[in-house]
RNA sequence: GGCCCCUUCGUCUAGCGGUCAGGACGCGGCCCUUUCACGGCUGAAACACGGGUUCGAUUCCCGUAGGGGUCACCA
């Protein structure tokens, strides 16, 4: 049994300090072996089963196949592995996990998060990472916000290691299991109305005592359910014990099984709700390690009472380790809305100019530390990351900081690749842009930028049309003394054949001396000459930027 | 409101019974310097509160307060 020792060994790494084993209490659901905390699936490998059972996912994969986010070759490599696991037990880094956003608008920093920890844990032991799209709402799944959040995982280096799955083709299969559930007697068809429901619960509100669904068509006789009437199903959740959840984030959370309610499993018109379709997807994908956001805490206790009914049906279906991982608040510690951080990705690299790299970095810091380290790698994350020790308590986002490392990763990022996400960007400011001359600048100008914007704006004077507009600051420069001095400078550098830094500035240096007066008395008003602006790069590298020609040309603009 | 969870500088975090409570962002000062940045040095800044347990609590336990999440035929 290949799948117990895997989960053990997953549990071993990530669960020591929160002693998962130790703390294991009997499932209120009968009979379960203790190893099942983790898993003890017998035989057939989950993903045979979701390779070959009919999953209809290929036709909704081929629709958005083009941006689907799957590294080349990937899913060979991961279905090879699969089919190892069936015969050779190398188990040890068998560690399934997925993210499974809604695509309902973009991919927002909090789902990033996500996808990012499920990435780092699945990596770190040398696991897989799967992807699913939860459009199971149809009136709100679009196929442009699938397009969106491909693209902003692939940005992020975040594409899962197959194909991803469509839920919403797999209804059928959803379908199927509420079915065996009922024939097992751990659902049962309710037929109370949406109304009934609904004055059920002002009636409880009115009282003001908590509602409970108490359907009494739970306990009905299967020979008594009318054939003509619309009904749901239902699942039954016990009614009495506990149920604990050893999280791997969150620690031991215990509620009573009182608390968990006879939720819906199959609509009325016979489509399955996310409840049903998720336990049933994680199942199918192999999953074994759940991590998402904790809004879902609650969710997880109410999908426990499938999968243990299912598990207690046909085995197989082990509890999943959950890692329920903290939101990210906005600045001011209110949740994240449209008006703080809840841009989608997209927009931290087109509208703020960020780096992929940075975002990855800042992500990986909120909400998880290792010791001193704030710059990590890629590589280094994947060592280090653990997700027991990932803090429990939400933290605020905080641009400062984001920038901050958005400009940490600019200046080291390479010139030629800044070029290119800058040329974008300079195309309304610089129409004659010279990308040769761009990349030659990129040294000094990216040690003055903290995004790409800044870095465009950098870089317009390199490229602008004379007479060069000169800003309010760099008039003011310009007096009457400045642009006699200007004129020297010409006279001065007309005849000057080695036009480089050093020279020039032996050259500048010497004329201050001559003249009496500070570097800045001369390289000021050169400034404002030859870039319209106050604050610019070193003066010389502008010079030689901007080449003698030029250089003498602008400056003749403003002589006296 | 019921249930669940959380609480170290303004923010992100390190800490896992004995530390001058460390680092980073941001903020102040100094240095470098032709401007602006970068870089270096440096300063201010935190264990929510109250009880326990203990020789000793930031650390363990219980309350209080504050915050968050969740209570659908939505995901």
């Amino acid at each position: 049994m290949p799948r117990a020792s895997i989960h053990a060994f997953a549990c071993a790494s990530t669960l020591d300090k929160r002693a998962a084993l130790a703390q294991w209490r009997p499932s209120p659901f009968g009979p379960i072996s203790r190893p099942v905390l983790c898993g003890s699936a017998p035989s057939p490998w989950p993903w045979a089963a979701w390779e070959t059972g009919g999953v209809a996912t290929r036709p909704a994969m081929r629709r958005i196949g083009r941006n689907a986010p799957s590294m080349a070759s990937q899913t060979d490599t991961v279905l090879a592995g699969s089919g190892a696991a069936g015969t050779s037990p190398t188990p040890a880094a068998r560690v399934v996990t997925r993210f499974a956003p809604s695509p309902t608008g973009f991919l927002h920093i909090g789902g990033a998060r996500t996808a990012l920890f499920n990435w780092l844990f699945a990596r770190h032991h040398g696991g897989t990472y799967l992807l699913r799209i939860e459009d199971t709402d149809r009136a709100r799944s679009t196929d442009a916000a699938i397009d969106a959040i491909f693209d902003g995982l692939n940005w992020l280096g975040l594409g899962g290691d197959a194909e991803p799955v469509f839920q919403f083709a797999r209804s059928d299969r959803h379908a199927e299991v509420a079915h065996q559930l009922l024939a097992a007697g751990h659902a049962y068809r309710c037929y109370l109305t949406q109304e009934e429901l609904a004055a059920r619960r002002a009636k409880a509100q009115e009282e003001r005592r908590p509602f409970r669904l108490e359907s009494e068509w739970r306990d009905a006789d299967p020979a008594t359910w009318p054939a003509d009437k619309p009904y749901v199903i239902r699942v039954k959740a016990p009614r009495e014990g506990e149920t604990v959840i050893d999280d791997a984030v969150q620690g031991t959370i215990t509620v009573q099984n009182i608390e968990i309610d006879d939720y819906v499993i199959l609509r009325g018109d016979g489509t399955p709700t996310y409840m049903l379709a998720v336990v049933v997807d994680d199942h199918d994908m192999g999953v074994t390690h759940v991590i998402r956001g904790d809004d879902h805490i609650n969710n997880a206790f109410r999908q426990l009472v499938i999968i243990r009914a299912m598990n207690a049906i046909e085995g197989g279906w082990p509890d999943p380790v959950y890692g329920h991982i903290p939101l990210i608040h906005g600045a001011d510690g209110a949740k994240l809305s449209k008006r703080h951080g809840a841009l989608g990705v997209d927009a931290y690299r087109d509208e703020m100019g960020l780096l992929p790299e940075a975002v990855f970095n800042y992500l990986l810091r909120l909400g998880w530390g290792h010791g001193d380290e704030e710059i990590i790698s890629r590589d280094q994350a994947v060592e280090w990351f653990d997700i027991a020790n990932v803090n429990k308590g939400a933290s605020r986002f905080d641009l400062k900081k984001l920038l901050n490392l958005n400009g940490h990763y600019l200046r080291e990022a390479d010139d030629a690749r800044l070029a290119d996400l800058v040329a974008p960007r300079l195309a309304d400011l610089a129409p004659s842009l010279d990308h040769a001359k761009l990349v030659e600048a990129m040294p000094v100008l990216k040690v003055r930028a903290a995004d790409l914007n800044e870095l465009a704006k950098g870089a317009v004077f390199l490229f602008a049309q004379r007479p060069l507009a000169l800003d309010e600051k760099a008039q003011s420069l310009l007096t009457p003394d400045a642009r006699a001095i200007l004129a020297k400078v010409i006279t001065r550098l007309e005849g000057a054949n080695d036009w480089t830094a050093p020279v020039l500035e032996a050259n500048l240096k010497a004329m201050a001396e001559e003249l009496g007066v500070g570097l800045g008395k001369i390289a000021q008003p050169l400034r404002a000459s030859l870039t319209g602006q106050a604050t610019s790069p070193g003066i010389f590298d502008v010079l030689v930027l901007l080449g003698k020609e030029e250089s003498l040309a602008r400056l003749r603009d403003h002589a006296a």
